[in-house]
DNA sequence: TCTATGATACCCT
DNA sequence: GGGTATCATAGAT
């Protein structure tokens, strides 16, 4: 039974359950988690520190409120799934949410790095742990992730997976604030973050707590 | 085909 | 805090 030990213990996979729930559910439900991207054998991710829910309903900055196009397909499939788009010539990474059908994600914005930081930091050109992985754009970039990876299953074994927390948050540092970078639908307290986190983008949030200035 | 439009990030002031 | 590079997508032409 050396066999265990040889084998690095990699956070697992969370199971479709876990996304087959209302999006702002699973939106704040990620926040400690961790995502993790392998490729050449080297596995490179973090604990997920802000996310964003876009619901299937009532909510226009969604990018599925106007029906099915090639490009959000994914959005509409099984939960569970990776939903990778570009904009202003960048990437962003969604988690796919309640069931087929309906076209709902969360949007992971930041992540605390914590394995393969030397390949990140190669990646970003950035020395900085605190902004190699503060924004959705940023993060994709230090991950490698891109287009090619839409619609990558999260919850089998696979290159790319969102697993269980490697230490617990108290649900008190888990904050919710309106979500940043839309235009439309920008009240809703949809953004999740934990507080105090100097890996967490835009306007800080923690600056309230005195913790930092 | 053409063009407006972003769920951005970076550089400058 | 503001200007803008950059490009896939979608809807117009």
């Amino acid at each position: 039974m050396g066999f265990e030990k040889q084998t690095t213990k990699w956070p697992r996979p969370l199971a479709e359950s876990f996304y087959r729930r209302p999006t702002a559910i699973v939106a704040r439900s990620l926040i400690g988690k961790t995502l993790l991207h392998r490729n050449d054998d080297r596995i490179v991710g973090g604990v997920i520190v802000e996310t964003e829910a876009y619901l299937a309903d009532g909510d226009p900055a969604c990018h599925a409120a106007r029906g099915m196009t090639p490009r959000n397909a994914t959005m509409f499939g099984p939960p569970g799934r990776l939903y990778v788009y570009t904009i202003h010539a960048k990437y962003c990474l969604n988690a796919v949410t309640q069931r087929a059908g309906v076209g709902s994600a969360v949007l992971i914005r930041a992540i605390q790095p914590r394995w393969g930081v030397p390949q990140m930091q190669q990646r970003r050109g950035q020395q900085a742990t605190d902004r190699l992985c503060r924004g959705p754009s940023m993060l994709c970039q230090a991950l490698a992730i891109d287009l090619q990876h839409d619609g990558v299953c999260l919850t089998e074994d696979s290159s790319i997976w969102i697993g269980r927390a490697v230490e617990r948050i108290a649900t008190e540092r888990i904050i919710a604030v309106p979500r940043i970078g839309i235009s439309q639908a920008k009240d809703l307290p949809l953004r999740f973050l934990l507080q105090d986190s100097p890996f967490v983008s835009g306007p800080k949030y923690w600056h309230r707590t005195g913790a930092r200035s």
